[in-house]
Formats: C-alpha cells, structure tokens, sequence
DNA sequence: GTTATTGGGTAGTGGCACTATCTATGTTAG
DNA sequence: CTAACATAGATAGTGCCACTACCCAATAAC
C-alpha cells in the first residue's frame, strides 16, 4: 500500500506519517521508486502502536522512539527487554545510580521483598524521587505501607506476566510485553481510581456519621 | 513573607511564582501596599504541592488548576471531593457520557464487581479508551482478566484510604487525599515496573530453556 | 500526454511553560 | 533625606514540541 492508504487506515495524515518516518518511529516503506513507497501491514501495526503510546499512555515523541528502539534491540532477550522497555519511560538519559534521593528506602523495601532488579532499573530512581516529594509534603511513605502497595503490585506484575507468555514468535512477544505493560498503565490507574470511587463510597454509607458538625 | 523568600524556601524563580499566581495556581498574597504583598507557609505549602504536582505527576498547569479548584470547591463533601479530584486528571472537560469507546465493557466490570461509582466518572471513560486502544491493537482485554486487575486496584484502593482517614481539619484532610492519591501514581506504576522485573527475572530462572536457538 | 499522487525536504503554526524586561512604586540602610 | 535595592503587575519574548502546510521533481494511472 501507498502512503495515502496507510493514512486512510490508520486515521492519521500523511504530514504526521512523514513526520513520524523521519522520526525514525516508523521504519521506511521499501522505495520502488524515487517518489513511491510501498508499506505493509507491520506499517499500518506499528503506526497504530506509535499512534497508542503517544495518545493513549501520552509518551512524547522521542519516549516513544526510544521505547520502540529498545524494542528491536533486544527482541531476543526477553527479560532484558522488559527491564529496557520499562526502564525507558521516564526517559532521564544520564541515570546516575548515585543521585537518587531516597535510594535507601527503595534499596531497603527491595531487599524486605527479596526483588531482583537491576541496579540500574530507572524504575528504582522514580519511585525514590516520588517518596522524596511526598515527604516534603508532609507524608513520608512508611516501609510497611509501601510494601503492603509492592505485594499487591507483585500480584499485579503476575498477571502481566501471564498475559505476555503465550506466542512463540519473539517480535511478536516483545510487542506484546511492551503494549500490555505501558498501555495498561493509564487502565490501572482509572481501575485504581474507580476503586477508590467505590471504597469511599462503601465507607460512608457504613458510617455516615464521621465527624460533621 | 516576601516573593523573594517564597522563592528562595521554596527553589522556584520569583518568576515562575508570578506566573503561578496568574493562573491562579496559588492565591495571591495579602497586599500591604502596591507593590507589597506578604505571603505565608499555606502559600509555601501549595507551592510545593503545585511543583510536585507538575514535576512529578506531569500534569499540565491547567489541569493542576481543575484539581486545586476541586480542593477548594468540595472540602467539605470527602467522596464527593474524591471523585472530583480523581476525575479532573484527564480533563477532558466536555465529558460525553454517551461517547465513550468501550462502555460497555466498563459496565459489565463495574456490575459485575458490584462498585458504586457515579456513571460520570471520568475514568469510566479512561479506561473505556484505553480499552478500545488495546483491542485495536490486537490485544483485547477479556472481562475474567480486567477482573482479576480490579480486584487488586480494589485493595490498593483500600490501602489508600485507610492512609486518607486520620486527620479532623476537612481542608487538610482534602489535601492529603490529592497528595496520596495523584502523587502516588508514579510510585505505584514504579512498583509495577520494579515488581515486573523482579517477577521476569523469576520465572526465566525457574525455567531457563524456554525456547532459544 | 495529461492529471493526480507521491516522496522528500523545508518552513511555518499553535500551544505550553516558563522567562525577561519594564515601570511605578515601596522599603531600607546610612 | 537620599540613594540603593526589592516588589507588583503587566507585557513581550523564548525554547521546545508535535505537528502541518507547502513546494518540487518524479512517477503512476488513465
């Protein structure tokens, strides 16, 4: 297919699709000639793929390039592409292991876990800035709080893991691994939000006389 | 206080200070003159959380501006500010109940768990388009599996309010809610992250011939 | 052969989060 | 009292980002 077909399909213009291509987001159609390209169906995937980290999770750009490289890097390495995958989010590049603030808590709720996650997972300093924020709002995170949310983030991680194994072809798992993992953190959250909905609900009818005036 | 000292306590240029009190983000300071204004540790207190809020959340300056003003607004209605506050971080603002994605589905999990959540819940309609995305993708989201997610959103949803519940003062007890609630989703999707590895690194060990050439 | 489309490149647009500067006023040290 | 400095309030400018519009030569389809 052409470009105008490719757009047709996925609902995004031909300026974006050559934006992206010179991105580097999309990789170039085999060129028949010097103005003609054609695209195939792992086009029109990956554009939606593109299309679904930017609009649906909100990945800039040039997250959503780095993602996509770590993709094809390490097709092959399965765990090491989820640390990579995962890692790249927050994207702050010049990760020093050292200058994270509040390294040792999170050292600490991992080793009271007995996790085994690099070192160097950029996950660790996200949520060390985070606790460090919070506590200069006033609201330390005790180590026993934050490891009764990691038990349920491990069972949650489980699933996750349940849902990536059952392909064979290792592409096509990688792909699966990232959209799983990042697309479903904007649902987990709106899951986590209507829940809390729901509890708060449940509180105040069991008791609606709290503490009014 | 002056500006100056505003700005030095808190690490934010007097500048961007000016503009934060331009859009309203923080409430002006009580003026002593025309070209005086005092300012106090509430506004050095929602300056932090304006800072930690933007920084940390990534949220944008108009979007923190809906969730302040939920604060304000609602301090008195504790679910009702709950819901407010959850629902104004997509902002979306001209919330069509009836054109979400994939609402439905939403309402079968919301049923079949037997939550309480108002049908305007803007994260009905999050979780609605991060579904459909998935499902475009080729990745649908069967109900037993968003049921086993919710499940355990349910218990991080409880986690979150017993941390809520503990304060008198209803202005306070608002700000905690924002601040353990928003704030605590980039540490949440860390511990996923931190926990899918961990949980990777698990199952490659115990089966380390999985299939490679 | 003519007309529409395409690839590739360059330049422009609009939004966002600041940031710099200006002026009239105010404070304060000497 | 005065001179140096700070401030409020306003306006304009900056840099980045995600597109978007335009142009041109080269095809492709008819």
């Amino acid at each position: 297919m052409r470009i105008s077909e490719l757009s047709r399909l996925s609902g995004v213009p031909t300026a974006t699709i050559k934006y992206y291509l010179r991105e580097g987001l999309l990789p170039p159609g085999r060129a028949t000639a010097a103005t003609q390209a054609e695209y195939d169906e792992t086009h029109l995937r990956r554009l939606r793929l593109v299309r679904a980290l930017i609009g649906v999770r909100g990945l800039s750009v040039s997250a959503t390039k780095e993602v996509l490289g770590a993709l094809a890097a390490h097709v092959d390495d399965r765990h090491l592409l989820l640390g990579l995958v995962l890692g790249a989010i927050p994207a702050d590049e010049n990760a020093q292991p050292a200058a994270v603030p509040c390294a040792a808590e999170v050292d600490a709720l991992i080793a009271e876990l007995g996790w085994e996650v690099s070192p160097y997972a950029p996950a660790r300093a996200a949520l060390g800035e985070t606790l460090e924020s919070l506590r200069s709002l006033g609201e330390p995170v005790p180590l026993a709080t934050l490891s009764a949310y990691a038990a349920l983030a491990e069972r949650t991680a489980a699933l996750d893991l349940d849902r990536i194994s059952g392909t064979d072809d290792p592409l096509e798992q990688a792909e699966r691994a990232l959209v799983l993992t990042v697309l479903m953190e904007p649902a987990l959250l709106a899951l986590r939000r209507l829940a809390q909905e729901n509890e708060s609900a449940r509180r105040n009818a069991a008791a609606p006389e709290g503490g009014p005036a």
